[in-house]
DNA sequence: TGGATGATCGCA
DNA sequence: GCGATCATCCAG
């Protein structure tokens, strides 16, 4: 949102932006009666509101998407493609629209769990998107509006960026629009 | 590269 | 109601 201020910043999804940033390196957990299942997050995606053209919340609340204008610190789980649940972290405070995507896990815990999950034998390509870290971690729209600061079946602890790791931004991938955008944010190895 | 697969939402 | 759309994954 340009304004008629004397900077051109755009400031909308700023707190957005920020958390998903700030996730990266912290950990995911989910814990079943089967027990526990848990990732460090490695890549995540953020979406907006009103001015975010790939973001659910564009048009304003919607049924599915009026939890992303509620309180910060909840899931946001939705079903896509007639066969994935997604997972979102709602930031903004209450009223103002905003969700951070989780994209991808490094496996932690529960590796066996995972795989069997996934239908995998190795761990090779078993949380690197956002459909399949649902899949092996047993997220579904049963978590949906779940406090992920509570501690309860479902979420976020304390995690950090290691030694020779660095931050990658560009372009959220698998949107039409608001590619201008580059709110995709990757823990990479540092090549140098 | 395209098919599976179904909820969502704007518009009629 | 109707149909275009969709923040995906995997086989071939």
């Amino acid at each position: 949102m340009t304004g008629r201020g004397i900077i051109d910043i755009d400031f909308y999804g700023r707190e957005t932006v920020r958390v998903a940033k700030e996730l990266l390196g912290k950990i995911l957990v989910r814990e079943t009666a089967g027990g526990v299942i848990s990732g460090r997050i490695l890549e995540t995606e953020a979406y907006t509101g009103p001015g975010d053209p790939a973001s659910h919340a564009v048009r304003g609340p919607t049924p599915r998407s009026a939890i992303m204008f509620g309180p910060p610190g909840r899931a946001y789980v939705y079903f896509c493609y007639g066969m994935h649940h997604l997972l979102n972290v709602v930031t903004e405070r209450e009223g103002t629209a905003g969700a951070v995507l989780i994209r991808s896990l490094e496996p932690r815990e529960g590796l066996q769990r995972m795989r069997k999950n996934r239908g995998r034998k190795t761990e090779a390509g078993l949380l690197d998107g956002p459909g399949k870290i649902t899949r092996a971690l047993e997220i579904d729209l049963e978590l949906n509006g779940r406090d992920l600061t509570q501690g309860e079946g479902l979420y976020l602890t304390g995690g950090t960026i290691l030694p020779g790791e660095i931050v990658s931004t560009g372009p959220r991938v698998g949107i039409r629009n608001g590619l201008d955008k580059p709110w995709r944010f990757r823990l990479i190895t540092d090549p140098k």
